[in-house]
RNA sequence: GAUCCGGUGGGCGAAUGGUUAAGCCACGAGGCUUUCAACCUCGUAAUUGCGGGUUCGAAUCCCGUCCGGAUCCCCA
């Protein structure tokens, strides 16, 4: 049989991490093994579920390149099946209608909870054999008094629940929409799921599932539970920790191989591989491999994935993105046309920035001039001492034919011989006259990329500062 | 509270009864150097949560215990 997989997200929020990282395995699984990965939507939850949600997370997972094969299945799409194979257990004698109110459930649960029990329905409905007249009635499922259900699962082994543990669930609200356990059977049989990936904290709800599956006489299937996400305090990845959306790490600057390779490495590993591109965790991946215990999302680390792809990703795909990060940061788009081909600051950059937002932030040196130098680089380096230094610069810089990379650093090193004077005390004065910071690409890659007329005009502007600086202390 | 799952350096994690418990991130030192990076070298850091047991031998198997997480909703 081929393997299905699927993905079936809430929409009351956009995708964040840990939702990604569960849809990632389940791709990974169908590409792998050659089967479906299909996206359903569980929108029964009227009041939370929205359509804006649902555009984001089929966003946010095209932008991943995790492409549904079948999908998006909306469950709201699906309510007379969900209420037919309700019937069908009704009629069995396997399900039953519940008057009880809220307000009645609300206080057994109390009242168990103080006596130390484990909050749990009763049961009483069980027997009733008439309706409760203007009483609201969900429809429970019969779980099996006695008995143990074992699940058999990929990862964590056999783990096995005794039903007595379990109550009688509702599986119909009053206006006969599904809740959770109940439509995920239904749909997982009749999508013909062959392995149900989840996260973890849906272990306590499988037996719950496999009694409907089995009270349904359907076959059952495969089950792996991945462990949670956790943040770096140890707690359930939260706001808290940080960005959690998939969305924002693309805003970040972040480029989606990366944000695919740090998820996978989140309890899963392959010998001692650290980077992976798609085909070849495609290859790799295997749930065998998948860690049986939380992790912690590292900040840290996936900065430093980040980098890795920025290093190792065509620039012709990094100039467009890198961009949009420039305009964001207030470079106009005339500037971005006039000046140097962006390939040339990507591949000048690469080595530089963790991000795209860090390469433009350290690149805009590059369109626009610095309206004012840092502090303490302008104290340290824009001085009288590098007075004749600047002019002797902005002379030899002017005289210059050919502007390139090699002309412009020998140019500078050729005033550092004359005046005597190490690289340091010319490059750096230089540095900060045409960046207004301390810290830039190597001298003859930031000159090459501002472009003679501009070098010289913040040249000549730096040689004002120092003079105006000198005559103030005076 | 009950049930279920988990626990290897600060983080990710390798090692599925057998040498001094891999590797990566972070951190520290040095090298290179016109700055920042990158890069190279070296280093700090773990009595495998703890306590017992089985075994010639335990991170690995068993028991107990502690801690963390999940579930116990007409949320998913």
């Amino acid at each position: 049989m081929t393997m299905r997989t699927r993905f079936a997200p809430s929409p009351t929020g956009v995708l964040h991490i840990g939702g990604a990282r569960t849809a990632l395995f389940n791709w990974l699984l169908a590409r792998r093994h050659g089967g479906a990965f299909v996206l359903r939507i569980e929108d029964t939850d009227t009041e939370r579920s929205t359509r804006e949600s649902i555009d984001r997370i089929i966003e946010a997972m095209s932008w991943l390149g995790l492409q549904a094969d079948e999908g998006p299945v909306l469950q709201t799409d699906r309510l007379d099946r969900y209420r037919a194979v309700a019937r069908q257990l009704l009629d069995a004698g396997l399900a039953y209608h519940c008057y009880c109110s809220r307000e009645e459930l609300a206080a057994m649960r109390e009242d168990q909870r103080s006596r130390g029990l484990k909050p749990r329905y009763d049961g009483r409905c069980r027997t009733r054999t008439r309706p409760v007249p203007g009483a609201d009635a969900v429809v429970r499922f019969k779980t099996p008094e006695a008995g143990r259900v074992r699940v058999r699962d990929l990862i964590r082994g056999e783990v096995t629940f005794d039903n007595s543990e379990l109550d009688d669930l509702v599986i119909l609200r009053p206006d006969g929409v599904p809740t959770y356990n109940f439509s995920v059977v239904v749909d997982d049989s009749d999508m013909g799921i062959t392995h149900v990936v989840r996260g973890d904290d849906h272990l306590n709800n499988t037996p719950r599932q496999i009694n409907i599956l089995n009270a349904l006489g359907l076959r059952l299937p495969e089950y792996a539970h991945v462990p949670m996400i956790l943040g770096a305090d140890g707690s359930r990845l939260s706001k808290r920790h940080g960005a959690v959306n998939v969305t924002d790490y693309r805003e970040a600057g972040y480029l989606p191989e990366a944000v695919l390779n740090y998820m996978v490495r989140l309890g899963w590993s392959h010998g001692d591989q650290e980077l992976f591109d798609v085909d070849e965790m495609i290859g790799a991946f295997s749930l065998e491999q998948v860690n049986e215990s939380a992790a912690a999302f590292d900040p840290d680390k996936f900065l430093w994935v980040n980098e890795q792809w920025i290093r190792r990703t065509p620039s012709a795909r990094i100039s467009p993105l890198l961009a949009t990060f420039l305009e964001g940061d207030g470079v106009e788009d005339a500037d971005l046309n006039t000046g140097p081909p962006l390939e040339e600051i990507v591949e000048v950059q690469r080595h530089r920035a963790r991000t795209l937002t860090e390469m433009a932030e350290k690149s805009r040196f590059v369109y626009n001039e610095p309206d004012t130098y840092a502090p303490k680089a302008a104290k340290q380096h824009l001085r009288g001492v590098a007075l004749p230094v600047l002019r002797r610069l902005h002379q030899c810089l002017g005289e210059l034919g050919e502007w390139s990379v090699e002309t412009t650093q020998a140019a500078v090193e050729s005033v550092a011989d004359e005046l005597t004077l190490k690289m340091g005390k010319v490059a750096q004065p230089l540095r900060v006259a045409v960046t207004g910071e301390s810290a830039s690409p190597g001298i003859g890659q930031t000159l090459a990329l501002i472009g003679q007329e501009k070098t010289l005009r913040r040249l000549a502007k730096a040689v004002e500062f120092v003079e105006a600086r000198i005559a103030r202390t005076r």
